[in-house]
DNA sequence: CTGAAAGCGCTAACAG
DNA sequence: CTGTTAGCGCTTTCAG
């Protein structure tokens, strides 16, 4: 594993080392000449800039952060997650730069990873998933006043850059679905209660039920937490009520599978005894039995315009709207279902 | 976004910079005294090192590349990917070191990729994900002299670190599930032929068909292509032929979840019809219907393991046994069924 | 135990 | 168009 530096290039190429730099950084008043020797030299021997030294005077990495969101195991886990990454990726990539990735298990360490990648000068701009309200990292970086892009929306804070879609509409709109099918008890399943996306959710289905003259009824709202079966004694209490809910709303696709699963264990056959719609849209939800009924979001592309939106932003470019929308459409599968 | 470097410290603690560097670096003879001086002055004005800077001289810069196979969109979007991030993330945290990504679209890019963080001395080691026969990577990796770890194996080197699972063993052991519940026409539904992992699986697979004198049907060896439905034509012809299997061994839980879709359409049942048992244990194969027999690999641990193992290497630890085996075992569901 | 000096590999004025 | 010079922020001998 050679170690040559800039010197050895400029003395094989019989130049000074300032000019390989300038050949490395496509200088433009460079003769053709002394351009093609010194690309020959780097050739020659291989040579590749060390990204350290570039950066420490150049006081830019080509390197973004990308903070995990610690509490949320489950949304880490969800496959969600791949396909947002995966796209962020791919616009990184155009681009040349790289995501720097650090975990942490609690929001002490969440700030401590924030601030060691940041004051440690190792990333040029962040990435920030799933904020919640009044969300503590968003206001160090506001107070650092260090460019990062959201990956969802500030409650507080209209001017940050974020890519988002419109979660109160997409729960809007799936809600009137159900609505349309004939159904006039709707439950909801919601998220993590301090995450901006639960809340817009739970507003957008309120707002259908409100707007269709329904009964926003408090015992069917419940807690994202059916996965892990904690909730299964909620469930199947409400659907042994009088009238239970004919189908649910819930948050996320790796929830809907779970809430099918119980609901099946407790006897409730979907989407005859009752229906489900959920969100995200992710792979699996079609090839889940019966196939899900969802609202897409456009992972991919959520975090492809993300990171472009940061690195245009990096670049200096003016940017017309700092909020960007990404539009989500409504795929209709087999579990939800017209009532009789 | 104050800019604060170790010069403003010494200046505040009346000592010079390269007393301050020692408190930093915890050099052991610094008097208490002053060690606490130059503390309350990193306290009082914010100081946090650059790490540029400290990379630059020290030449280890606390970061692990991980370098994501391009094919694999498919293995991407998988949960899989998610989980054993996941692992890697916790060991890496602890250790505080971070994970720089990049992506890449072909083999060529992925090379690249590689030498730029390798060459650019951006890491100290790197991660190598699902390697192939012969795989370029290594080759390279191993010409260079880089530290690396293999999370899977290589099959031409035994030498190089890697963090596995005896996927042999394991197919041989769930084909054999299947042989004891009576099953005697056993089909295979294998992943990306180039990959190490599928050609285990495969041969243990074969392994145990033909220790129980089963036949080996080529043409129940199918591509792993079912999930996109392009080998909905040769599953429907399988399973019409006169003595269709009565099982498949499939190897992965996102496939097999296609696989069961592609039945169900075909008119066939799991696991009346036909059983199935598959890899990987992600969470939503015990949420599935039926939820899935599949072989729990550790995906989380395996990630966990792949970074202690490569950090144990870069720390100059001696490693004893240089190929780890993570075991599995067998998860038993419903998706796999005695015959009568 | 602490300071001065040199240098990691690169870039960016400033001259020529 | 190109070389010289001076750092970027930090660590590390080498003297005291």
């Amino acid at each position: 594993m050679s170690s040559v530096t800039i010197k050895d290039v400029a003395r094989l190429a019989g130049v000074s080392p300032s000019t390989v730099s300038r050949v490395i950084s496509n200088h433009p008043k460079i003769s053709p000449a002394t351009k093609k020797k010194v690309r020959e030299a780097m050739e020659a021997l291989g040579y590749h800039p060390n990204i350290m030294a570039q950066s420490l005077v150049s006081k830019n990495t080509q390197t973004l952060g990308l903070v995990l969101p610690h509490s949320a195991e489950k949304i880490f886990v969800n496959p969600f997650f791949s396909e947002v990454l995966r796209g962020m990726l791919a616009y990184a990539n155009i681009k040349q730069y790289d995501i720097l990735m650090s975990s942490a298990n609690n929001p002490k360490e969440e700030i401590e990873a924030v601030t060691r990648m940041v004051l440690g000068r190792r990333i040029d701009g962040i990435i920030l998933m799933a904020p919640r309200q009044k969300d503590p990292i968003v206001e160090k970086l506001l107070e650092y006043q260090f460019p990062f892009v959201l990956l969802g929306r500030s409650m507080e804070h209209d001017h940050v850059l974020s890519v988002n879609n419109d979660n109160i509409k997409a729960a809007y709109d799936i809600t009137n679905h159900l609505i349309k099918q004939g159904h006039k008890r709707i439950g909801f399943v919601s998220g993590p209660p301090d995450l901006v996306v639960s809340i817009d959710r739970l507003e957008g289905y309120k707002k259908a039920l409100l707007e269709a003259g329904l009964p926003v009824h408090p015992d069917w709202i419940i807690g994202e937490d059916v996965l892990q079966g904690n909730a299964f004694h909620a469930l199947t209490m409400i659907m042994n009520s009088p009238e239970p809910p004919t189908a649910f709303v819930v948050t996320d696709d790796v929830v809907a599978f779970g809430l099918i699963r119980e609901l099946y264990a407790a006897g409730f056959h979907v989407p005859q005894d009752v229906s489900i719609v959920s969100f995200n849209n992710i792979v699996l939800s079609e090839l889940s039995n019966p196939p899900i009924t969802t609202v897409d979001i456009g992972i991919y592309h959520l975090g492809y315009l993300t990171v472009q939106h940061l690195i245009r932003k990096l670049s200096g470019e003016e940017i017309e709207k700092p909020q960007m929308i990404v539009p989500h459409r409504l795929i209709i599968r087999e579990s939800s279902m017209k009532l009789q």
